[in-house]
DNA sequence: GCCCATTAGTGGACTTATGCAACTATTATT
DNA sequence: AATAATAGTTGCATAAGTCCACTAATGGGC
């Protein structure tokens, strides 16, 4: 390596981390920049891009119909106050409609409209996709992995414990 | 499943995440949402709390006196602006110096205050304990191997390629 | 039926982050 | 000497996230 001319080239190559070097969060939230970016780069004009949550939204509302914002709010680690202001933009860009829920008067039904379900079908490739690509780099064996560990630390934290909870 | 009486209590457990289920980036983003707040938490009151970079900064002016600014922005992910502003920032905190550096007028050598090693040395534990009990129900296998995959993404990403590059 | 705690959603204010583009100063190229 | 490239600064516009208070509706206990 010090022989490696490649190694003056670059400063960073050198560069230490630190403890960050072995600090899983250090990971988590840097690639999180950089994966959200390349993905709004994918998502360019289709006003899904920017900010969390609108993705993960639509998707849960194409998939179950009449699902509560408190619920989506959870899952996606919002308030409510958020939560709310992202379902006025959606409804703005006609992709979704609030109803009052029929079990609950405090509580909405959300729906996707056709123009909601269009975006759905068509990101759904293109996210799966994004991700895959910006991962290239990791082997499928490594993917199920990740996907398994870092699902059940996300189910946890979300509240849906896959082990012993009251 | 379906004879679980819980899976009733929780609305959320019998909901399908669709597509996002098995993309990684959507994990990446959820985690990193959870595993930021519950940082900031630890670190409240630190004036290295709140946003990315400053704990990064921070320990690398600490390990590489004279460090430049635009190879710290390289590895936190920021433009030059926002690195400007973040070490403006810490500066007036008191945590680091900005010098001309000796080789080259335009750039900055930044050095830490003792102010700035002493936060650095108190907060070094409390990032890796951060890390290790938010992500709790990861075995020490599993653990190095996130580590070791996100850390060779991470480092392709920020331009410290592992691999071949022109 | 009546109180009280809880939950769902809304709204406002505040602080931060992010992105882009223009600008100066310095260095490298040729 | 002229031009291009790099380091850093500044301003601004857009957007996100955080907090807190507020209304409305539900549920439980009495």
């Amino acid at each position: 390596m010090a022989s490696d001319p490649k190694a003056t080239r670059n400063p960073m190559t050198e560069i230490g981390l630190d403890v960050l070097e072995d600090t899983l969060s250090f990971y988590i939230r840097s690639l999180n920049m950089a994966v959200s970016r390349d993905l709004d780069q994918s998502l360019e004009g289709l006003d899904v891009a920017r900010g969390t949550g609108k993705i993960t939204t639509l998707l849960l509302v194409d998939r179950h119909p009449g699902i509560r914002p408190s619920v989506i709010a959870q899952m996606i680690l919002k308030d409510r106050s958020a939560m709310g202001r992202l379902l006025e933009q959606m409804e703005e860009h006609g992709l979704l409609t609030r109803e009052v829920s029929s079990d609950d008067n405090r509580a909405q039904a959300l729906y996707i409209t056709g123009k909601g379900r269009e975006l759905a079908d068509r990101i759904r490739p293109i996210i799966t996709r994004q991700s895959r690509d910006f991962f290239s780099d990791i082997t499928d064996e490594e993917h199920a992995m990740l996907i398994r560990v870092l699902g059940r630390t996300y189910r946890r934290v979300v509240g849906l414990e896959p082990n012993d909870e009251a």
